[in-house]
RNA sequence: GCCGAUGUGGCUCAGUGGCAGAGCAGCUGAUUCGUAAUCAGCAGGUCGCCGGUUCGAAUCCGGCCAUCGGCUCCA
């Protein structure tokens, strides 16, 4: 007999060989109805599990994240084993579980349509209703390889070869539809109850440019109908807070076809840029910046002497003046350090920090730009921090709790990560290796969870990345923080010691919104376009019931203008609820609704955009209260 | 850049080989109304662009451009 101790510390005892889901059914039918996967002694296990040893053992359903992706796995399976009954010659690659659901890759002579979704999902249906047992089975390296090789499974025999030799090699069954899988898996296909496809794209073989692009399908399952409609129904409400849908009904922004990855500013799309920028200017003011603007062109020398040339050269637009070259700028660096060797530093000035606003042009692929997300200008909120070797980990520190105030400020939650030396790197190892440390402890000192981006930093250092979320879960880096040693012995950048000797600073480079562009449009999305009233581009409308409250309605309207705030008035003859409903639909943070009774009481009938109607109340009163609001820059 | 899909008035979309349509928005007029759509009328289109097939193309074919979803790449 076996021993098995349950998560509530429950001890019971168990014939060798009973499988897991036989402990569940014997503990709760019902448990076991819903169970996905075992944890047996920490590890995630098939419930099919034969148990041979005592242990701890706890029984997780769908809503457990593990579970969730478990459940999700063997839809891949499913989808793979349709796929192959339906188009025999279509060879494997792989097929996880991700966030929200599942993909397999296919490399197949026939091409795949949203047509095929259905055909694909009934022959889904046929295998989980024909409920499979998924059977593990553990092979020796030549067995499996000779298994896959037969099979032509070209790609799977690929990955039996790269694993390790000591790597246990695993197959999972169900019917006729044998596949190379870690696992683990639910135990027969007819736990999976709904599933959905969802989108098809090209994904290149192991993700690399350099690989054949293989056919990846998408989809999502769920063990009830009601929750693939919950999904389905939450994804439209996301999609109705896409930015760039935002941006065109709100008149905020729009990107053009004559202007691809070049975004418009409308103009109240600009008041909420501006506002943004009188915001960062205070508070960089406050963190002891100054601000500097560097030209947009530049020659050609400058940018390789910076190593944009030899590095960057790709992503970069030129241009011609006078027969010599000249760089539209994709960064703001090199005019920064041409600023700081305009005169001599002494250590006394060091940390000096430099500010800027800069422009910069990209030439991004075609097919990544996205919105405003993604474009080929934009305007970073950059900064060059010029300091003493010793005050690398105190100005790391105070950038990271700058950015901490300003997403605080817009109740963002943000994930942050390290990213490493990449292979087109300046510089020497020990050096990626200092500033990387340098960079790692700021973050421990900060007591800040990050993960480490192996590869991904700039060309002349590594950084730290800020990550915010869109409304589709997508995260796009913002903030970021870069240390560079190199930029400074390029430029031969120097400040004058204590002994009267020439040192060279340390850099850091850093932006807190990272493209003002970029930030608008999660901005937009996080908030679903009904922006706080600080950045509202329209603060109050005043919404005359008929045409005898106009010229109290223009009173209105004067003496909030005398308070700046950002107020219009809807004196069209239309009926009230109309312009409810308008107001409404442009997310205006306060209506003021004026009819007789106000006109003579000297009031107004205050409608928040959220909160519905607030009643009437005097009009001293609701200056007071949104001066507040705004001034306090309430979210 | 690569894979797939899409492109018809400002917006959302119908029209799949035979006279370019609807709703919303816009304009004009009427209406003067109390918390999410008042009524009527008018105007608005090189059907993404270029080429081909056809008596005839928004519709079929090819090329290009842009957009969307991914991949790769990055703020």
């Amino acid at each position: 007999m076996l021993k098995i101790e349950f998560k509530n510390g429950d001890q019971r005892e168990y014939p060798e060989g009973i499988t897991l889901l036989q402990v569940a059914e014997e503990i709760s039918t019902k448990m076991a109805k819903n169970a996905v996967v075992a944890v047996f002694n920490g590890e995630l296990a098939d419930l099919n599990t034969r148990v041979q040893e005592d242990g701890s053992l706890e029984i997780i359903g769908f809503e457990d994240e593990r579970a969730r992706s478990v459940y999700r796995h063997s839809s891949a399976h499913v989808l793979a084993q349709a796929v192959k009954r339906l188009w025999p010659d279509t060879k494997l690659a792989i097929g996880p579980s991700i966030d929200k659901g599942f993909y397999y890759d296919f490399d197949s002579s026939h091409t795949f349509t949203p047509d095929d979704f259905k055909l694909i999902e009934d022959e889904m249906n046929k295998i989980i209703d024909a409920d499979y047992p998924i059977i593990r089975k553990e092979l020796n390296r030549d067995d499996a390889l000779k298994f896959f090789a037969e099979r032509n499974e070209v790609y799977k025999v690929e990955l039996i070869e790269e694993l390790p030799e000591e790597a246990v090699i695993s197959v999972y069954q169900q019917g006729e539809f044998v596949d190379l899988c870690a696992g683990p898996h639910v135990p027969s296909t007819g736990r999976l109850k709904v599933i959905k496809l969802t989108s098809l794209a090209g994904a290149y073989w192991r993700g690399s440019e350099d690989n054949k692009m293989l056919q990846r399908i998408y989809g999502t399952s769920f063990p009830q109908k009601a929750m693939l409609d919950d999904y389905l129904h939450k994804l439209e409400e996301a999609k109705k807070r896409d930015h760039r849908r935002l941006g065109r009904e709100l008149g905020l922004f729009v990107v053009l076809e004559e202007g691809p990855g070049f975004p418009f500013f409308l103009p109240k799309g600009m008041i909420i840029r501006n506002e943004l920028e009188k915001f960062w200017r205070e508070e960089h003011r406050k963190a002891g910046y100054h601000e500097i603007r560097t030209p947009i062109i530049l020659s050609r020398d400058l940018w390789e002497k910076s190593g944009h040339w030899e590095h960057y050269k790709e992503n970069m637009y030129f241009t011609k003046i006078d027969e010599q070259d000249y760089a539209i700028k994709p960064m703001n660096c090199p005019g920064g350090m041409l600023v700081y060797k305009q005169n001599l530093h002494s250590y006394r000035e060091l940390p000096l920090r430099t500010a800027e606003m800069g422009l910069v042009h990209r030439h991004e692929l075609s097919g990544v730009l996205h919105g405003l997300m993604r474009v080929r200008a934009f305007t970073q909120d950059d900064a060059h921090i010029f300091m003493l070797p010793e005050q690398i980990i105190d100005e790391i520190k105070g950038v990271i709790d700058l950015v901490d105030r300003f997403y605080s400020l817009f109740g963002f939650t943000y994930h942050v990560e390290l990213s490493t030396k990449p292979e087109k790197a300046m510089g020497s190892d020990e050096i990626w290796e200092m500033a990387t440390k340098a960079l790692a402890r700021a973050l421990e000192e900060k007591g800040l969870d990050y993960k480490v981006n192996e590869g991904d930093g700039a060309f002349y250092g590594p950084k730290i990345d800020f990550h915010l979320r869109d409304s589709l879960d997508r995260t796009w880096q913002c903030g970021t923080i870069q240390l560079d040693f190199l930029m400074p012995e390029k430029f031969d950048l120097t400040y004058i010691g204590e002994d009267g000797g020439k040192h060279r600073p340390v850099m850091l480079h850093r932006v807190i919104y990272g493209s003002i562009e970029r930030f608008i449009g999660i901005l937009t999305e996080h908030f679903g376009g009904a922006f706080p009233t600080w950045l509202a581009p329209v603060q109050v409308r005043i919404l005359p019931i008929t045409e005898r409250q106009h010229d109290y309605g223009r009173k209105v309207l004067r003496e909030l203008e005398n308070e700046d705030i950002r107020v219009e008035i809807d004196d069209r003859s239309e009926k009230v609820g109309y312009k409810i409903r308008e107001g409404q639909m442009q997310r205006i943070p306060y209506l003021l609704i004026v009819g007789d009774r106000e006109a003579e009481q000297g009031s107004v009938a205050v409608r928040h955009r959220k909160q519905g109607d607030l009643g009437p109340r005097p009009l001293q009163e609701f200056k007071v209260m949104i001066k507040e609001e705004i001034a306090g820059k309430v979210i």
